[in-house]
DNA sequence: TCAACAGTTTAGAATAAATATAATGTATTA
DNA sequence: TAATACATTATATTTATTCTAAACTGTTGA
């Protein structure tokens, strides 16, 4: 299993024991070749229907934050009923659609930079998200 | 009263009966002359303090659904852990002070019409929202 | 090799934001 | 003022998330 021997590496240099259950996650979340956005419950349900292996809740979310402070996960706010991540670390930007409750990444080269003119004394950005929402485009509608 | 006068004329115009609960609500929300960014815990806690009137939550949290339906307020989406609301209905853009966990508002003309190059078929863009995430700037960082 | 240890997993309990329920209260209308 | 629809409320429920503490496992070094 190139696989798994793979993400056994990438736990032992983050100091994070390889253990089935985190090895399991890796899989699930970093062996599609793109981006995969997940909330908690979307991946407990791939996990079980992968099913050769049993992991808690509560060692998908321990997990879910020990891959966000490594660095290999970040969360994205969408709305206050449960959180999105994003196994995109980079610098990107999102359309949202409303009607599939998807995320879908916006590369940072498919937006002009982003502009503020304004500034805050004593302050610096840390960061800029655009956030697009989409719905179906029905001709119909005003 | 001359701000209650208003706030009854536009609750009944809206549909909504003019409670002495949602009264009290508008003049929090609506009394500043500007923007005016809250949490429903924050929101209730400024009504305690006031304390001329009780206000059960559940009527905080049934007032501002009501308001958000009639377009009076917004949700702004920034974790997952509670929700944010904006009176600033308008198309606009924000900084958030993490360290403070405070909304502040962009205005859009203080941004830069943000121009997304790539598109997804059959769907058309419904809002844009860009928000700076912006900390103290203490120049003894790299 | 294996005991000891620290790190990990787990079921279940706890927490907290948000929503639902259903009884009581109130604004509106005729 | 009476009838009614709408609104408020205390309370219960729901649900995402976090916590707890006991059992388990990967690692290390004697
Ligand atoms: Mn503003
Ligand atoms: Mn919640
Ligand atoms: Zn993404
Ligand atoms: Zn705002």
């Amino acid at each position: 299993m190139a696989h798994s021997d793979q993400y056994i590496d990438k736990l032992r240099k983050s100091g994070l024991r390889p253990t089935k259950q985190r090895i399991k996650i890796c899989e699930v979340l970093f062996d599609a070749d793109k981006t995969f956005h997940f909330t908690i419950k979307e991946l407990v349900k791939i996990i079980e229907n992968q099913a050769n292996i049993k992991v808690s809740l509560a060692t998908v979310y321990n997990t879910v934050h020990a891959f966000m402070r490594k660095g290999y996960l970040k969360e994205i706010p969408l709305n206050a009923s449960q959180s999105y991540y994003d196994t995109n670390v980079t610098h990107h930007h999102h359309f949202f659609d409303e009607e599939e409750n998807k995320l879908i990444d916006i590369h940072q080269d498919d937006v002009d930079e982003v502009n503020i003119k304004r500034t805050i004394p004593g302050k610096k950005i840390r960061s800029v998200e655009v956030i697009a929402k989409i719905v179906s485009d029905n001709q119909s509608q005003k």
